[in-house]
Order: C-alpha cells, then structure tokens, then sequence
DNA sequence: ATCTTATTTTTGATAGTCGAAATTAATCGA
DNA sequence: TCGATTAATTTCGACTATCAAAAATAAGAT
C-alpha cells in the first residue's frame, strides 16, 4: 500500500536516504552524502543537524585523506553506540552468536557445535534464549542498547515470517521463534533465510550488482538462491519461498533430506553428490552431515579422471541448471551468481548446466544471463545477516525519529 | 533506485493516491476519497480543486444516489475527454484495435484476421501503424488528445522492453515496435505480455484479490501466467521473463511451438493436448492455431469417456501441476487464478495436478496456495491492458503536473 | 422557519525542501 | 606572514505541501 505523502514521510524518506548512503560508502563527507543521495547540501545540514544531536552519528574530524586546497570535509560515521544487535547463524551441526554495534563492528561472539539430536530433547527456544543471554552477560554495557536480534535459517518460514514451517535442522520447525524470543527480550526478531541472506551479502560485497537484478545460488550442504529486483532483496513478504534447492528437478527421482523425492538438492548438494558418486541407491536418506574434508576429497577425485566422481557431478550441474532454466521462465535477472563450495566443482559441472540452461527459450532467446563465480565465500551469510540487521534498525527505527527525539548514548 | 522527499514529490505521491481511488471505486465523493486514501479532507479540496482547473476531473452534481441528511456528497469522476488510448490486442490470426477515453469508456474498436504468413511479406510495423492510423482517422476529435499507444504481445520482450526477442505471431520478433510506433504518433508506446495484462486484469476484476499476492495461470492456445506481489505486477522491468508456457516440464520432450523440447505448452495447451489425444508423434510440429470448436470437442469426448482424451488432460495437468510446483519453490503466492478455456477442462487436469503440486515442499509445508478458477473469461486481458494503460497515464502523465500546467480539454 | 447533519472550504500553523548568499577552514603563493 | 583561492558548510528567505480546527454550505427533518 502506498503511503501519503506528508512532512513526516519526507523526513523519513530523507533520512533513510542519508543513513543508506552512510551505510554504503562508509564514513563521508556532508557534500559526497548530497551527492549521492541528490539532497542539497542546505538539507544535508539540517538533517544530519537532527542525526547529530540525536547520537546516531558522530562528526570524524581530521580523518580526511584528501589533502586538496579549500575547507576539509568533515566526514560523517554511524555512532557505534547508538545501537546494537545480536546475530544468530543457525546451521545443521552449528550455531554462532555475534554481537554487532551499529557501526557494523564486530563485538562479541561465540560458535557452538549444535548436537544434531539436541532438540529432540531441548527446548530450542529456551537454547537460543540461552545463547543470546550468554552474549548479554558478557557484555552489559552493550545490551542496554540491543535493537534487534537477527536468525539465520534454513528452511521453509511460515506465513506470519515469526517460526519455521520445516528445516533441516531437526525438530526446530512449528514453533514460533520470533514472538517467543521477542518478547522475553523486548526487542524485534528477525528470521532470515540464509539464501535471501547470500543475496544481500552478494550486492553488498559487489557494488557493480547493487541496483540491478541478480539471483544469487548457493552450493555447498545445501543448495540455495536469493534474489535481488533492482537492488531491492526479493521476496521480504510471505510471497518469498525461494526453496530453490527443493524445486523438483525429476518427478519421483532421488530422496532428498527434505522428504520428497527428486529435489534438485538431493542432486547437488553435497550428499547428494556423494551418494550418486558411490553409488548408494537413490533412495537411500541422506546422511544428516557431510565434513567438508569429504565433500574435497570427492573433487580431487574427479579432477583425477574418477569416472563415478565425475558424473555425479556431471548429474548435479543437470539439476542445477534445469532449475535455473526453470527459474529464468519466470525471473530473468541480468546475473547469476554462483556461491558456496560448490564453486569449486563447477568446472566438473559446467557442460551439464550450459546444456540443460540452453535448453530453455529465455536463454536461447536472449542469450542467458551472465554467470559468475564468487569464490570467496569467506562471510556472504554473517555479511548479509549484518547488513539486513542493521538496515532495518535505520529505515525502521531511526529514519522516523522526529526532531525532538533523543537516541540514548551508551 | 529511492526518490527524495520533496514537495513536488508529496504532489505527485498524493495526486497518484487520489487518481487511483477514483480509479478503483468510481465516481466518489470527497469525502469517501479522502477516507479511501487517508489524506484529510483540506488536502482534497486542495488537491481536486487543481485537478479541476486542469480538467482532469469533473464533478457530477446529482449523481449520488444516497438521500441522507446533511449536504450531499458531489461526486469526482474523470473527465472522459481528458486522455485516450489507442489499445491493440496482437495474437496468432487475430488483431483489435479499440480506443478508449481516460474514463475507460470504449470508443470504437475495429477488429481483424491476422493470415498467419502476412508478416513474412508485409511489414509488421506498417501493418499496426496503419490499423492505428486507421482509428485516429474514424475519430478525428479523440485522436488530438491520444496519449499512449498499448500492445498487448505474447512472447518474450527484449531487454529494452520496446520489441520481442521471440513470439509465436511469426515474424514479429526482431523489430522494434515500441520505438518505431512512438516515433511515428509521438506518444509513448507500451508492450505488455498478455500473461501479466491477465494478472492485472484479475486483479481489478476481484477486489479481494487487490493488494495480495497473487499467480494467474492462463490455459488455452498457450500456457501463460502472470504474477502480483501485494498488489503490484510483477515483472515491469527486464527482470520478468514470465515465460512460464515454456518452462521446461521434461528434458527432451514433446516439441513446442517455441522449437524447444518439453516446455509445458507442449503438453498443456490446446495444439499440446489434441497431439497428445489423437496420438500424433509429440515431435511433430504443432498446428499453427486450433479452432476452438475442435478443443471443445475434445472436452467432450474426454467427458464421454474417451481413454486417449482423458489421458491427454492427466498429462496437460501434469505438466501444469509440476510447473506450479517449481513456481512455488520460488514464488509463494496467497492464492492461484486458474482462466481460460482450459478451465473449462480443468476437472480433466484435476487429479494430476494437484498430485504433481503434492510432489512438493513448499506446498506440502504450507498446505499450498489457494486454487480458483476464473470461469468468465470475458476480457480479462483487454480489461487488464485498459487499466495499465490509464493507470500508467495517471501516474507517468497527470500526476506529476505541477499546479500551473493545464490540460487541454477536447 | 429553524434545527440537525454531512460535506466541503477556509484559515492559520507547521515542517519539510531548495537556491543563493554568507561563512568557515584549509592550502597556495608572494 | 598575509592575502588570495578554493571547497565545505551554514544561514537565510521563499516556497509548497500537509493538517487541524473553525466556518460555510446545502440538503432533510421537525
């Protein structure tokens, strides 16, 4: 629905304006922050006037490297107090708690080995709870301005976006998370899906994608894919599936770990692989973990001549690609970016995958879009996680704030 | 990309609010406008009274029909003479042309055969600018306030969105249409695929379904869908493909009108089912177009228990059924519009449909969407390229009028 | 004729933007 | 060292939207 326009949506759209720009460029200057946005710099003045007195943002003099004739900037930076969050990135087998402040420096945090059995007993929101509480503990000063706790979740969200439908971590599905962690902490909760996640990580580690469409797919424990419309994270609302990984790619074919038979995860993600290489019935349920050492191994092989090693691969850059010359039907973005550990086996995928997309009209029509790998996959997730977190707290929470208002410093 | 906030930007905001409720509810009074939208009655008087002066709108005195107490509302509605439209609906063997007033009043309409081999000789460019020059001629007094001319095409857009990469009207591909007609009338010329023109024609048609998010399939001489997401089209941009005719049901399968293999229209629309049911080879070349009475006739056999019709259905819903499937791993809307004639046979498709949707996650997880069928065919499509066109009108055109600018009335 | 009621307009305050002019804070050059 | 130059920022005044509240309007009801 769209808003009316009045003097409290223009602050608003202004500020978040502002704080996107600060946000992308890092610390600048109140001519470049015009600039960018196409604010004059009369408005710039008056509304970094507010952000100032209002501690969201503190003035860096002297940190200028420009040495040019004429007055210095004075650059302009996220108040680092001014807000906090807490990130959780939930995994098969893992789970990591940090604590970011708002200028996106990393405080705190703790890893977890995450017992695949441990919920059957547990309580997983009391788990979670304990963790989050764990990084509180630890760091009391920064709590009194927790904003927002952010998850990052595998699987199927449900339609209110506050619990799990289903996911592969085991018995973590049909409780509703975020209503039960909000209000024992008194502050927002995101559910994230890692795959939307990995899009958001992607535009923002490589500005050429940013503003442009791009779907972003992950190989690796899973498959996965996220997509940005014009810069915008596609699928916020509850109309976002993006369960790219669990498309069906053969009609009754491979079990996958999601239950259902043919799914292209149960293809190409790495157990997949692994069980079509040794020749394990496709039936047979996938193995709740591969070590990552196994999943190498399996590459070497292949890049040994291993014929077995080489067509499950060959099998899993089909059902990769059928998938996405199913998902260019009816998205068509510009760039595809590949993701994860699989982009090491690509190579060992890349002829099954060119075929299968060159059997779609979209691709053969308008030549496909343009395909790259981003090999490192050092933190697209944590990257992403952040980025989401602390955008919502400007847009949401910051960007409104009347004049009169005062953000509490630490 | 966002838009500051500044005062020509509130006008345009509110002015596009104020036209789109009259848009959607009528001829309205102030007061119901000023509800519908939220802005407060001042504004409306501001904001109508500019309108006024420009002749956008008119006031109808008399026209409630409520016989209240207090003073009567006086309703706003569109000044009929305001804007035109020249519309051209372009399928396989068929054109129409029909104008239209900014009110959504229909004018004249012309309608014509299309020879299926008149484009490999005539000039397709020339043959639409005649039939539009055709209508500007039979209307001499609309003609000098015509404002945008819309084509509705079935095929895939060029990235520019100005031609088609491919169409199933042979040689139609390759030309810039948009261009060359918008040099030609001096307006701006939309091409809009007739899969998303079904959608926003739904969409009008059933407020319920205004502001959700949304899938409408379309079963006939082809298979086509378009998608809302809260209420707004999907696809606008380059980004949507939209295809969803030609998704891949099964690698290498029955040959498509496209020259694929295997897409969904080659077995789930009308050439795809009488191949299938009259057991011709699914790598013959389909028929060019199938009269209506032969599908029909179909149906009925199907109905009277004819084993190779009724079969021939199970594998059109098949196809659809997979096809939706792989659509809601991506995209999960609230509820699916089934139109067509192919509603006609839907309870045919039933049975393999709804197995195939069973087949998958997301839908298995959230019990899948909402499946309605939109008997009344009627004119979904010309109804749904109608409000885009005026729709885009009010928004590109009137809305951003600064409040000196007058229209021209005719 | 007067009262009541619903719609619409008028009025005055407010909160944003912007362009242009003024101010500030640095380097450059003599 | 001091004025000239330059670029960043602030100040000022005009402008244009909104809104709330009060006033005006146009009907039916009594």
């Amino acid at each position: 629905m769209r808003l009316i326009g009045d003097s409290d949506f223009v602050r608003r759209q202004n500020r978040g304006l502002v704080l996107t720009a600060l946000r992308n460029d890092g610390p600048a200057a109140r001519t470049s922050v015009a600039e960018a946005t196409g604010l004059s710099p009369a408005s710039l003045t008056a509304i970094t006037q507010d952000m100032l007195a209002q501690n969201l943002i503190t003035e860096m003099p002297g940190t200028s490297d420009v040495k040019l004739r004429g007055r210095p900037p004075v650059l302009l930076g996220f108040n680092r107090h001014a807000a906090h969050a807490c990130l959780v990135e939930l995994e098969v087998g893992r789970v990591r708690y940090s604590l970011v402040d708002y200028g996106g420096t990393l405080v705190d945090r703790v890893d977890a080995r995450l017992d695949p059995q441990l919920f059957e007993a547990a309580d997983s929101i009391a788990y979670l709870a304990e963790g989050i509480e764990e990084m509180r503990r630890r760091n009391p000063d920064e709590a009194v301005s927790l904003r927002r706790i952010a998850i990052s979740v595998q699987g199927v969200l449900d339609r209110s976006g506050t619990g799990l439908s289903w996911s592969p971590v085991r018995h973590l599905a049909g409780r509703d998370i975020g209503t039960a962690l909000g209000g024992q902490f008194g502050v927002p909760v995101l559910l994230c899906k890692r795959g939307r996640l990995l899009a958001e990580g992607t535009r923002w580690r490589d500005p050429a994608l940013r503003d442009r469409s791009v779907a972003t797919i992950f190989i690796g424990s899973t498959v996965a894919m996220g997509m940005t419309v014009r810069g915008q994270v596609f699928g916020r609302g509850e109309e976002g599936a993006t369960e790219f990984g669990h498309m069906n790619h053969a009609p009754g074919g491979a079990l996958c770990r999601c239950g259902m038979h043919g799914c292209i995860e149960a293809y190409a993600a790495d157990y997949g692989v692994l069980r079509t290489a040794y020749s394990v019935p496709e039936n047979t349920p996938p193995a709740p973990a591969v070590p990552a050492a196994e999943y190498e191994a399996l590459i070497q092989r292949a890049g040994r001549g291993d014929r077995a090693a080489i067509q499950a691969f060959r099998l899993a850059g089909r059902a990769i690609g059928y998938g996405l010359s199913r998902l260019l039907s009816v998205f068509d973005p510009e760039a595809v970016v590949i993701a994860g550990p699989g982009v090491r086996a690509f190579h060992l995928m890349e002829e099954e995958f060119s075929a299968a997309l060159g059997a779609s009209l979209v691709a053969k029509v308008k030549g496909g879009p343009e395909i790259r790998m981003l090999a490192d996959e050092s933190e697209p997730i944590f990257n992403g996680l952040m980025l989401h977190t602390l955008a919502d707290i400007d847009q949401a929470d910051f960007a409104p704030l009347p004049t009169v208002s005062i953000a509490r410093p630490a």
